[in-house]
DNA sequence: CGGGATCCGAGAGGATACTG
DNA sequence: CAGTATCCTCTCGGATCCCG
């Protein structure tokens, strides 16, 4: 996902591929391992930072820290609002932009197709990998 | 994307959370970096693997050893048909099965979605970006 | 509670050389 | 041409400690 590529990064260095087409980023953004699971999730409804880190947890365990960076660069990109409270406990609302809603709607109907399809894709790998043991 | 994962790993090692929801892996390999790019490609036509490795090149430059294994993880998911000619020199050509077919048009439906929001994606960095420096 | 900063291991991913 | 094998680099991502 390369989160925070370009915070503190020479020119020099910078990949000169993806001046050749710089939505590929955004696009690897919102299907990164945490983005598309966050999408999910915000989908249903605003979450709280501790209770969405729950809710992203019970399908995959998921660190502050990558919660925090997936986040952001979600939040910079348009698809996520954040809304801090100034209050004492500090607390945090996430939820989706109108753009947030159109990506994150999208990415949920290729993980259900995906779920729809698994039966399939498993009996491809029997498939694949008798075929394989024999070779 | 952890694509050899699965060949020599000892299940004490193994991600216990891939049990949580097996699709999800069968998503990050359609979603990966170059699983997008190859099956967009693939939705053209059938590709030859250095043919392939060029016209993906066109977008991100990727190499041999990703561009297998890529291919090879798509084939197992049964995404991806390769046909190998037993002549002189070696000729394989890759296509998409019915069930890859479904898979990247949904993907392409998110990059296209993608280009055609970037403006305001630009737009929505500009505002995050100077509402941070003045922060 | 919601983060930021730092350290660190593991694995993604590139370069090169070699094979059928 | 289509891979395989090896080495090496870089960064993703987790663990830990910190602060307001």
């Amino acid at each position: 996902m390369t989160v925070s590529a370009e915070v503190a990064e020479t020119p020099a260095r910078r990949d000169v591929s993806e001046a050749m087409c710089p939505s590929r980023l955004v696009l690897e953004h919102v299907t990164s391992r945490w983005g598309v699971l966050v999408l999910i999730e915000l989908l249903d409804r605003p979450y709280r930072f501790s209770e969405l880190r729950r809710a992203v947890g019970r399908v995959k365990p998921v660190s502050e820290k990558m919660l925090i960076q997936t986040l952001q660069t979600l939040e910079r990109d348009g698809f996520v609002h954040r809304d801090a409270k100034p209050v004492i406990p500090p607390r945090v609302d996430y939820s989706l932009t109108d753009l947030g809603r159109e990506a994150a709607e999208q990415v949920r109907g290729l993980a259900r197709w995906t779920e729809a399809r698994m039966g399939e894709v498993e009996k491809a790998r029997e498939l694949y990998d008798q075929a394989k043991e024999k070779g």
